[in-house]
DNA sequence: ACAACGCATCTTGCATACACTAGAACGCTA
DNA sequence: TAGCGTTCTAGTGTATGCAAGATGCGTTGT
């Protein structure tokens, strides 16, 4: 019956850890709730100190917040969250492209070109999937060409956090053909070393899908969230 | 004498937490020592429950690495490592600058500028701690300049895991004073809303951080790690 | 009536004690 | 002597008790 009871090989600390994640993720857990150590050591049958241990890890990534003295809260994800996230995003993104487009070899520009040249098929074919899946690999050989290997760490943390926004802007009539545009701004750009200017078509591009992100979901949201 | 009792107002697991972090990152703890709880606890006055959240804290930022029911070793860093984790920090802080040129309102440019001269008297007297907190509030203020709070929170963490290093750089000869004189240049381009000459700035005031910290632990390692 | 102060209560931070496991040291057997 | 099983121990994981700080409310003074 309780989840933090079926795998007895797994630190306490961690099963509660992770218990609590899910449900904040899952959302029965809301944003601004507060933790309160005693209640969910009840709750997990444990004491206090494990459950510390594990409100500890959360709030490292980030998903609560803690106060001295003052407890733990739910962090939350507001619309503007998004658009803030959306932002950091695009900064992120032109600020690899600007390193890149400086530090990138022959054999890294070839491969990417490469890749914008395959994507056209998918577009053109419509397969939001492998254009996805494609575009994955368009940011990550970008990631690597900053030749900086905790750039590209935190740079696909970032990307993976926003996985899910990135993937519904696509589904937008008329985003992917010019998403794809937008990427070849974007290897122009680095093929004549150009970062700043590369950096620019990046932040454009990424500012392009969040409002159409925005679009997309307004229009669902007015079409009754089907 | 013990660097952990000048500030009672902190938590005790925090200051801990500072203090290992210095070691780690002064080298005095080499990678791949093993740190003992109840030794720890010992050392700075403390029982086990401090010192274990403190181990934890450290764990997430990747100072050390845990192993279940078998202790906690420090993280062997490679100098690539520092080097690469201090760019990307550079370029954070770069982007925030940038962001918060255009975005900060006159209250919050009056209040940098403020901090700015109160920093003064503290390089004078040779205060790093006093300056390393100021630094902290310098370098916040820009955060929440962007107006964006994600990218506050990010930049904010980030700065957490590299804050040992910097305080690290802060030591070596005539450091502080170079550091402000650096922070001016941020500051005036700021005041003039030049976001990318802000930007410029602030990078290079982030790589002599790193060349300084390069520099002082090599003179340190050639001492003999005293 | 409103504000400021002080008190009560609740929650966190820390200390201490106990339980349990991973490694090491030891002895036993082939 | 080498390999394996057992015991012992050091050190982590968890529970509980106590103290200090924070929030909320009631009281008092203006």
């Amino acid at each position: 019956m309780n989840p933090a009871e079926e795998a007895p090989s797994l630190l306490l600390s961690e099963r509660i850890r992770i218990a609590l994640a899910d449900e904040i993720t899952a959302g029965s857990l809301v944003p601004g709730a507060t933790l309160d150590e005693q209640q969910i050591g009840d709750r997990f049958g444990a004491s206090r100190t494990p459950v510390r241990e594990a409100i500890r890890q959360l709030s490292a990534v980030g998903l609560v917040e803690m106060r001295p003295r003052r407890g733990a809260v739910v962090s939350g994800f507001t619309t503007q969250r998004i658009i803030d996230m959306f932002e950091m995003s695009a900064e992120i993104e032109a600020m690899c492209v600007r390193l890149a487009a400086y530090r990138m070899n022959p054999m890294e520009r070839s491969r990417l070109a490469q890749l914008h040249e395959d994507s056209l098929a998918m577009v053109e074919a419509g397969d939001i999937d492998a254009y996805d899946r494609m575009n994955w690999s368009f940011h990550q050989v970008i990631y690597e060409g900053t030749h900086n290997a905790f750039i590209a760490e935190q740079a696909m943390a970032l990307r993976d956090r926003m996985a899910a926004f990135r993937r519904t802007q696509l589904r937008e009539t008329g985003r992917p053909v010019r998403s794809r545009e937008e990427h070849g701004d974007v290897v122009s750009a680095i093929m004549r070393g150009d970062g700043e200017e590369a950096a620019r078509c990046m932040r454009a591009h990424m500012f392009n899908a969040s409002i159409a992100l925005e679009r997309f979901t307004a229009k669902r949201e007015e079409m009754g969230g089907g």
